[in-house]
DNA sequence: GTCTATATACAGATAGAC
DNA sequence: GTCTATCTGTATATAGAC
C-alpha cells in the first residue's frame, strides 16, 4: 500500500463524511496532498474506484470495531454501549458515517458499490440480531431479534444526520436512553 | 405565484429528494422545462434561494399533513401510523425526505437554510411528543415523551436512508413493529 | 511507477436583449 | 417581466512527460 495513497483516502474519507461524495473533488482533494489533481487518477482512474476504496476502508475498520467488541466478555448494555459508541465518535467530529452518507448519494453510485453499501448495514444489522439472541434473556420486551436490530441501526444513522443539524447530540442520547429501556436492569 | 416557477420546484424538489441538492444543476432543471439555465436565475437569483424555497414548500406541506392528522379523531396507534405514511409515500417513490436529504448536505448551506432544516426537525419532534403527552395513558414504556419522539423521527428518517439503498422497505417495517410494540393494545 | 499539461464538459452567476 | 448569450471557474478524465 502506497503512503500517498493511504493519505489520499484518509483526507477523501473524511471529506466525504463532512460534506458528501460528490461534493469531493479530485482537485481539492489533490490540493491538500500538494499534487495536481490528474495524479490523483493515478491511484483512481475514475472518481467510482475513490467510492470502492473508501467504501472497503470504511467496512473494514466497522468489522473490526466489531470483532473488538466480540472479543470481550460484556453484558448486553456494555456491548450496545460500546456500538453506540462508534457513532458517538462520529457525530463528535461533525461527521456522518460514511456510508450512511453515501446511502443518502446512492443513486448515483454504480452498482457494485451499491452493493458494498449494502453489505455495511446487512453486516451491522446482522451484527446486532445475533448480539440480542446470544444475550436473549437480558432483553425486557418481546420483539423479533432481526427487527429490533433494524430499529436499532436505523436509529443510530437517523440520529446522528439529525444532530449535525444543530450540532448537537440529543438525538443520540435519546436512541441510548431507548435502547437502555428495552433492556433488563 | 408564477406557474413556471411552480413547475421549477416541483421538478428541482424531486430531484433533490432523488440524488441531492449539490447533484442538482440549473442546466438540468433548465432542460426539464425547456428554458437556458440562465432563465433559472430570474426566479432563483443564487442557488440558495432555491433552497430556501425548497424547504420552505417542504415544511409547509409537512405542516398541513400533521394538521390533517390532527384533524381527525384517532386513536395514538392511528395518529402515529398516519405519521409513518408520510415517510412510507417517500421511499415507496424511491426517494429521501427533502429535509432528511438536506441533512446530509448541511455543511454546504447557508446559516439561514441551516436554521430552516433544524426547524422542520424540531417541529415534527414536536408534534409527535405532544401527541405522546395527549395520549400517555396509550403509552406501554415509562419513558420522558421528548425524548421517544426523537427517537421515533431518528428512526424513521435513518428507515428510509438504509431501505433506498437496496430498495426495500423493510426498516420502515421493523420502525412500525417496534412503534407498535411500545403501544398498549 | 509517479506525476502533470491539457482536453472537454459542466457548474453557478451576470449583464443585458426582447 | 421573462429570458438568453456569455463569463469565469471547476468538474472528471486522458495522453503523455519524467
Amino acid at each position: 500500500m502506497s503512503e500517498k495513497r493511504n493519505k489520499l483516502e484518509q483526507i477523501a474519507a473524511d471529506s466525504v463524511q463532512r460534506s458528501g461524495f460528490h461534493n469531493l473533488s479530485f482537485r481539492t482533494l489533490a490540493n491538500e496532498v500538494g499534487v495536481k489533481s490528474s495524479s490523483v487518477h493515478y491511484y483512481f482512474p475514475e472518481k467510482a474506484h475513490l467510492a470502492t476504496a473508501l467504501l472497503e476502508n470504511y467496512i473494514a475498520a466497522f468489522t473490526a470495531q466489531l470483532d473488538d467488541i466480540d472479543s470481550r466478555n460484556l453484558s448486553l448494555t456494555k456491548k450496545l454501549d460500546a456500538f453506540i459508541k462508534i457513532f458517538e465518535k462520529v457525530i463528535k467530529e461533525d461527521k456522518l458515517c460514511l456510508c450512511g452518507m453515501m446511502a443518502a448519494e446512492v443513486s448515483t453510485l454504480n452498482k457494485q458499490n451499491r452493493i458494498l453499501l449494502s453489505s455495511y448495514f446487512s453486516r451491522a444489522e446482522k451484527w446486532i440480531s445475533q448480539l440480542l439472541i446470544n444475550h436473549e434473556v437480558e432483553l425486557n420486551i418481546d420483539i423479533d431479534p432481526q427487527v429490533l436490530s433494524k430499529t436499532i441501526m436505523s436509529g443510530l444513522e437517523g440520529a446522528i444526520l439529525i444532530d449535525r443539524v444543530d450540532r448537537g447530540m440529543e438525538r443520540l442520547k435519546a436512541q441510548r436512553i431507548l435502547i437502555n429501556k428495552l433492556l433488563k436492569k
